[in-house]
Order: structure tokens, then C-alpha cells, then sequence
RNA sequence: CGGGGUAUAGCGCAGUCUGGUAGCGCGGAAGUUUUGGGUACUUCAGGUCGCAGGUUCGAAUCCUGCUGCCCCGACCA
């Protein structure tokens, strides 16, 4: 993609209203662009980011058995009524009155209408149990949205809702879920941590929220540095097995939000020396809340005794807009964003250093159209500025690869492929530079692209 | 929702106190120059000064009301 048919509104300067890293570098790269207070366009750079991370989700969500629907963003005020949570849910909720003077309200969550989905269609234990997902934007009118794509008001969610007859069978669906979030946020390169959170009035321990560790994190947290290093489960894991062992695994160091952190416990567990106390985001959680919304929406499911009881729920979302934030903070350097592999909105910059020189337009319309052919995205700059110009605004952007192509190198047939991560830079022929590419396209169809766990 | 700010060109700001018809830097366009880490210079374009009302011969500037946005706190995927 040559970079002038692109659409990368880039700013030089930082925007005074963006106070932490990850939303300065996310409107400087342009990728999104705010238009009232926690709503943003998400522009072509932010967007290619977005849907790859989307694809990451989606793709783990159906390896662990969970199946895909879409639910609109307007729901009847009436359907909240079942449950009870219309009057409950406060300000915070979007309330809409149409021409017909029907009480709507734009989803901060799903519950409600799922419940409903799944209430019509399963009658029986035979038809669960039944994961349900859905990556559709949802608003919650905060008092106070901040942090860019962080903390808005609108933002894009994955939640997935499990479906059991029994506690036994619910717990299986969570620990489902808990697998397929450490699979896919380790994919992301993120390394997000499940952190016992709150269980509200439903109490029992099936609760983790996934935190990603960052300085700039909303809530403090407290963990065991052993568990920083714990295995993320396989690709051919099997969902349909046992995956008590990995959950246990997981949770059984030290891992807390502020909300739950229990210092004397802390203390007790965790040798001095591998105490972590630092901040963390959100990305994730998942949650166990039995007959909550089954009960009073009665959807009843007939056991193989004959007999009607509510069904067993969870409730699983990602925050995959705030992931955008979540992954800049993780990953940056004083000269912008470091995208791993796997979300990079494309997979190179190629730098033509001489627009208008015969050599290095000729070496980069080959390695572009080479490289497009084989399936690997490259942004071109083929714009007709300085070097340093096209240097800084790579690596503000972050592409994971850089093939920078010039005179000086071409006088001896080379061009230089530079790491943005490592900031490594190798001199190598034009066919070396495409032929290093072999096989990128096939690891990125097949998801992996893993490198940069942070 | 309490408290505090702010609103002037695409972005960042000055001008407001003391009323006289808007300016700087960056960015953009044209050109000269330069050419491997944001080159220098020249010229040009670009603003209903957040909105509404008021005071005045005259309002970005003074007064009143409203709105947006930002920050701190409480709240939150």
C-alpha cells in the first residue's frame, strides 16, 4: 500500500488533551481520532490494529468451542425489566426514546438479551452446554471517561455467555474460557494475568479478571514473579479434556487487584524476593454468576430427571479496544509504538529513501509487488521527503520490519531490513530482504505470529 | 456527580487585564536548496476568535446565559 493512497493523518506534535503514552502515540500514528468525550473514529491505521486483534479473539473463542453471534446495540427497555436491572443499572446506562416513544437503551452489556437468545432456543440438557460470543460495541455513559480508547464511553467488547445445567458443567465452560484468554492474550504478546476479582452478592471463587502489568494501570496490583513465567497453553490444547489443572496452575500464586489484595496473605505466600507490586489494565474477565438473569427471565431447562431448573451462566468479555491502549502501553519506545507481530496493522514499512531515483524506485516496486504477491502487507512511503522524516515516522507508527531502500545501499545491490523491537539492522541483498519473508504469510494464516511477550 | 481549568487557522499557542477590526511556531501549497535519523530559505493559502444575547460609535477583549472539552477526586470492561 503506497503510503499517499493510504489515509495515516500522522501528527508531529502531541495533542494537549492526550496525558498518557498510549493515547498520544495512538493519535500521533493517527489511528484514531476523538470526537466527543470517550468517542473516537477509529481511522484505517487504528482500524487494521483492531480487526487483527478481533481475529486473534474470534479465532481463540471458536478453537474453545464457543459460538459466534451478533446482537444489535439498541435493546428494548423492557427486556431489562425481566431482570430487574433496568431501574438498577443507574446513569450510566444510555437511555433512547424513539418516535413511537419506546424505551430503548444502547447496551453496556448483554446479559439480558442473550439470555433471551438462549431461552428460545434450548429446552432441554441435551441442547448444553452452549458458549455464545459476540464482538459488538457497547456504550456505558461513564461520569468521566479518560485514557483515550482506555476508558471511553463507546467501546468495542467480546462477551461470551456459557449456558450449563448444572455448577459442575458451568465451571467446565469457565475454565474454557480462562484457557482460551491466556492462549489469546499471550498471542497478542501480552502477558495478561488472571487475578482473583470481586464475586459480588454470588460469591465462591469463580472470578479472574486478566490484568495486563503496565505503570500507567488503573487499579494496583499485587502478584508472585513466578507467575510471569507459567506456560500458555498449547494450540492443540483439548478443550474438551480436563483443564482444571492448567486453571489451578494458574491461580494458584499470589495474584491480586487492589480491590481483593489481601497484604498478610501476600506476605505469607510469597517469599519477599518475588513480591510484585506494581500497576495493572484490565484487558479481560470472566465470571460465574449461576441463575442470576435465568432465574427471573426464567429460562428453564428440563434435566434428565424431567425436571425444570435455570440454567448455570458465566459471562466472559475482553476489552478489545482498550486492548489497542493496553498493547501500546506494553509496548513502546521513546520513538513510538512496538507492534508485535500478530496485531501489527501491516507487517512492513518499506522506506524509499530517493523518490525519483531509477535504481531505488525499480528495487522497492519490486520488493513491494513481491511481497504484496506473497500475501505480506507492506506500507510504502514512497513519499518525496528527507530520510529522517520517513525514519521517525516508521518508527513512531511501529511496523514490526523496516526494509529501507536507498542509493548508497543499491550502489552495491543491498538494502537494509531493520527490526523495529531490537532496533537491529541488517545489510542484505533486494531478493534476501523478500526472501526472508518465506513462509511469514502461512504463520500469520495460522496465528503464529508469537514473539514479543512483554 | 463534587472541585478546578479551558475554548482564537489542521496541531500547539500568544493576544483578553487596559475595547480600535487577529498574530507566532509547526503542519499544508509553490519554489530554490539539501539528501541515510524530522535541512535552510523565499512566497502563498488558511480563522463566523465555542454558541446565543447584551453594553458600546466600535467586542476575541467587558457583562449575562448556555454548550463542548480537559484535569483532580468519587465511579468504572
Amino acid at each position: 500500500m503506497p503510503r499517499a493512497r493510504f489515509f495515516l493523518p500522522i501528527l508531529r506534535d502531541n495533542p494537549k488533551e492526550a496525558e498518557i503514552l498510549s493515547h498520544r502515540l495512538m493519535l500521533r500514528a493517527g489511528m484514531v481520532r476523538q470526537e466527543a468525550a470517550g468517542i473516537y473514529s477509529w481511522l484505517p491505521l487504528g482500524l487494521r490494529v483492531l480487526r487483527r486483534i478481533e481475529a486473534i479473539v474470534r479465532e481463540e473463542m471458536d478453537r474453545a468451542g464457543a459460538i459466534e453471534v451478533l446482537m444489535p446495540t439498541l435493546q428494548l427497555a423492557d427486556l431489562w425489566r425481566e431482570s430487574g436491572r433496568y431501574d438498577a443499572y443507574g446513569p450510566e446506562m444510555l437511555r433512547i426514546t424513539d418516535r413511537h416513544k419506546r424505551e430503548l437503551l444502547y447496551g453496556p452489556t448483554n446479559e439480558e438479551m442473550i439470555t433471551a437468545i438462549a431461552r428460545s432456543g434450548v429446552r432441554s440438557y441435551r441442547d448444553l452446554p452452549k458458549t455464545l460470543y459476540q464482538i459488538q460495541w457497547k456504550f456505558r455513559d461513564e461520569q468521566r471517561p479518560r485514557f483515550g480508547v482506555m476508558r471511553g464511553r463507546e467501546f468495542l467488547m467480546k462477551d461470551a455467555y456459557s449456558f450449563d445445567v448444572d455448577e459442575a458443567g458451568a465451571k467446565l465452560s469457565y475454565n474454557r474460557m480462562f484457557v482460551a484468554y491466556l492462549r489469546t492474550f499471550a498471542r497478542m504478546g501480552l502477558t495478561a494475568i488472571p487475578m482473583r476479582a470481586e464475586t459480588g452478592p454470588i460469591g465462591g471463587d469463580l472470578s479472574h479478571e486478566f490484568i495486563v502489568l503496565a505503570e500507567t494501570g488503573e487499579s494496583a496490583v499485587y502478584v508472585d514473579r513466578d507467575v510471569l513465567s507459567l506456560p500458555i497453553p498449547a494450540e492443540d490444547v483439548d478443550y474438551a479434556g480436563d483443564l482444571s489443572s492448567i486453571v489451578e496452575q494458574w491461580t494458584t500464586l499470589y495474584a491480586a487487584t487492589e480491590d481483593v489484595h489481601d497484604a498478610a496473605r501476600f506476605e505469607r505466600e510469597t517469599p519477599a524476593e518475588k513480591r510484585v507490586a506494581t500497576r495493572g489494565i484490565e484487558v479481560g474477565q470472566v465470571f460465574f454468576f449461576g441463575a442470576k438473569y435465568t432465574e427471573p427471565m426464567k429460562m428453564l431447562i428440563a434435566g434428565p430427571d424431567g425436571a425444570d431448573r435455570p440454567a448455570q451462566c458465566g459471562s466472559y468479555g475482553i476489552g478489545v479496544s482498550r486492548l489497542l491502549g493496553a498493547l501500546i502501553e506494553a509496548s513502546h519506545d521513546e520513538a513510538g509504538i512496538i507492534w508485535p507481530k500478530s496485531v501489527a496493522p501491516f507487517d512492513a514499512a518499506l522506506l524509499n529513501l530517493k523518490v525519483g531515483d531509477a535504481a531505488t524506485d525499480a528495487a522497492c516496486f519490486k520488493i513491494e509487488h513481491q511481497l504484496t504477491a506473497a500475501g505480506v502487507e507492506v506500507l510504502y512511503d514512497e513519499s518525496d521527503g528527507r530520510p529522517g522524516e520517513k525514519f521517525a515516522r516508521a518508527d513512531l507508527i511501529g511496523l514490526p520490519t523496516q526494509i529501507i531502500v536507498g542509493p548508497k545501499g543499491l550502489a552495491s545491490g543491498t538494502v537494509e531490513v531493520k527490526d523495529r523491537r531490537t532496533g537491529a539492522r541488517e545489510t542484505v541483498s533486494v531478493d534476501s530482504a523478500i526472501g526472508r519473508f518465506a513462509g511469514f504469510t502461512d504463520a500469520k494464516r495460522r496465528g503464529l505470529l508469537r514473539e514479543g511477550r512483554s
